[in-house]
DNA sequence: GCACAATTCAAATGTATGTTTTAAACTTGC
DNA sequence: GCAAGTTTAAAACATACATTTGAATTGTGC
């Protein structure tokens, strides 16, 4: 009796269109939440289903496995944010300190609301912490990109090229005063028990990354290429 | 009849001094190590007395299960701390900004550095991203002092008091730039391939965290406070 | 050397979890 | 209505894991 080991997975049969907005979907979205909360390690499925109100079968008939899950959601985490408010930000045509502060504003606000279908972030950070052989695809695909164009913008700022390691210092610079937010969230709460997060507040921290940040973009612009030019001299 | 449950903890007899130096620090050692990489959860503790050497009914003997272990180790974490570079940097008798700079030195090369049995801020990493009961003894017993003494420091180079909104931002903009390189740092690393921790490089690295965050201070302590004082004034 | 406690060891136990199976219902397009 | 795809329920299976046990070993004071 040879048991049957091909796992059944289906073939996406679409037959009917988005017919069925159904269990798999519900799987998903419940294991992203799950993903987001407790990281790949310390999530059980038996959770998962039990959120999606999907049966346990359910995550076998349509993923696999628990990995094939995971990855379905890294990926539409991925897909999901190639087209995010950063890139948005990116691209739009404006001197290119206001686009900085715009990226920054996007990042802090999409990180730090908890409602949002946001896990994408907080799974990054799990990821970070605790690698797993999916990490390099995303980092590749979607991190990559937009490095590269952090790179662009910040050496338009201090007239640098993009892979000058001043740029990159300053661009981890500035990633780093948004990721203390999202990884150190309560922690300083803890700190700081007056921070709340309110729209309004996080408005206020984005602009001190902005000022906080351009102090130094400015001054080395102006500092380092002495009358680089005229353009941009303003010290404020 | 009554099995007997209580744990077989042994009484710290200590009869015979520091005569053994053996199993129970060999596991303490090797469990930080291992929860310092894994987080709580991920760790086994076959891998802890396999790295330990010891048998793997000595975390029952001598600290009952996984999570005594851990208490220990995050207890030990906590002395440590303490007495921490850190807090000599910031007790040091000399210029705000020179001791802003020793801070960030301090921590930025006890935290990236892989060997030393410096898995105390690591193990700080994995709570925030996933808290259990022990972080906020942790937080209130180490992290609040460092975290008071910092906005201190800062307050005291912008002239704030050290409640302000302002001087919190500030900090946690100095505490951010310095957390991107511990906890982001394979992302990094694939991204930027040559970036390598040498000790040099953090130097690099802590210097222009320090060249960045001075920009700002600097200027909001001569532009807020008009004419504070002519003393500090140098742009570089 | 001897008794007794402390420690270490190999093996067993119980539980949580991922995975798979079976069989039956229920959708849905043709 | 029927055939294929999908969902459900319940159970079984295998494995990894923390924890426990009881005996063996080691150390220590007398």
């Amino acid at each position: 009796m040879p048991s049957v080991k091909s796992i059944r997975r289906r073939k996406r049969t679409q037959s009917g269109r988005a017919a069925a907005a159904s269990t798999r979907e519900k799987l998903v979205e419940a294991a992203g939440q799950v993903f987001a909360e407790q990281g790949y390690q310390a999530t059980t499925v038996r959770e998962i289903v039990k959120r999606s109100g999907a049966n346990i079968a359910a995550v076998n008939y349509h993923f696999g496995d628990k990995l094939g899950l995971y990855t379905e959601v890294l990926q539409q985490s991925v897909r999901a944010a190639r087209v995010d408010a950063i890139n948005s930000a990116l691209e739009q045509n404006a001197p290119p300190e206001d686009i900085l502060r715009a990226v920054i504003k996007a990042r802090l606000q999409s990180v730090v609301r908890p409602n949002l279908p946001d896990w994408h972030f907080r799974i990054m950070v799990h990821e970070l912490v605790q690698p797993t052989p999916a990490l390099w695809r995303v980092v590749n695909e979607v991190s990559r990109p937009i490095y590269k164009r952090l790179l662009e913008l910040i050496g338009g700022i201090i007239d640098l090229p993009p892979t000058h390691e001043k740029t990159r210092l300053c661009a981890h610079s500035i990633m780093g005063q948004i990721l203390v937010y999202v990884l150190a969230g309560p922690l300083l709460r803890q700190l700081w028990p007056e921070l709340e997060m309110t729209p309004k507040q996080v408005d206020r921290i984005a602009e001190h990354i902005g000022d906080f940040s351009l102090a130094y973009l400015r001054q080395t612009n102006s500092g380092d290429r002495q009358a680089a030019g005229p353009s941009k001299r303003g010290q404020k």
